[in-house]
DNA sequence: AAGCTAAGCAACCGCCGCGCG
DNA sequence: CCGCGCGGCGGTTGCTTAGCT
């Protein structure tokens, strides 16, 4: 089953307004950034309807919250960072938009997603190590306890090889010559063999100055936006 | 080089609470 | 009080990609 696979709400047959799932196009993302740097946010179905998206409005919150927000903060979670979600989740549990609310700039589904993949891989480990030397199993709220006690930093580092080389992957519109790549979304896009083609679209690629890769970073489309809202 | 596996993450789903008529 | 719509939240899914065999 894909949850995410194109359009979706009926056969099409009916005059049912069709329904966009799956991952957001560069167009939607523009267009839903354009419209709320002119109305602003909030009544989110009919700002959905109002922008001319086929998406549902919790899609779009979604989308504005977890993503093209200018406030969002991309890349690793540092370590300071680490521990305060550990000192959080310690004391609230799976409260992701309690716990994001102190970690500003991060999202509560970044948060989630950090927890799950890097601190639940780190508390199994620590519980199969503790129960492989210690026939008492551990709990995970005292390994938490445990852990958000720990001073200084890269406290699963120690242990969990992956918090250090945690990179996460890119969440620009990372262009090379065949595709362009937006996270998971991947579109057709019109080849691009020269720099001077980059014009065609709307949003000016950031090169990257390592890998010469162009990208569309999130200052790249909010400067774009002021291009077309002629700022 | 090809196939397999695990990690990372974007996005959807279902539920709940709140405000309003 | 009740029903409805909306926003918010946590859980879950599945796609992509990197690493390994």
């Amino acid at each position: 089953m894909d949850k995410r696979g194109g359009i979706s709400g009926g056969s099409g047959s009916s005059g049912e307004a069709e329904v966009r799932k799956g991952p957001w196009t560069m167009e939607e993302d523009l267009i839903l950034i354009n419209y709320i740097a002119n109305h602003g946010d909030g009544v989110w179905n009919s700002l959905a309807k109002s922008a001319g998206l086929k998406r549902t409005g919790k899609s779009c919150r979604l989308r504005w919250l977890n993503y093209l927000r200018p406030d969002v903060r991309r890349g690793n979670i540092t370590p300071e960072e680490q521990l305060v979600i550990m000192e959080l989740h310690a004391k609230w549990g799976n409260r992701w938009s309690k716990i994001a609310k102190h970690l500003p700039g991060r999202t509560d589904n970044e948060i989630k997603n950090f927890w799950r993949t890097r601190i639940q891989k780190y508390i199994k480990q620590t519980d199969v190590a503790a129960t492989a030397t210690s026939s008492v199993g551990s709990q995970s709220s005292e390994i938490n306890d445990q852990a958000a006690s720990t001073s200084g930093h890269n406290v699963f580092c120690a242990q969990d090889h992956a918090m250090e080389t945690y990179s996460p992957t890119t969440t620009s519109y990372q262009h090379t010559n065949m595709e362009f790549n937006y996270g998971n979304y991947s579109a057709p896009v019109a080849p691009v063999t020269t720099a001077t083609t980059t014009s065609e679209y709307p949003v000016p690629m950031t090169v990257d100055d390592q890998t010469g890769e162009n990208y569309w970073g999130m200052d790249d489309i909010w400067s774009s936006m002021h291009l077309l809202n002629g700022n």
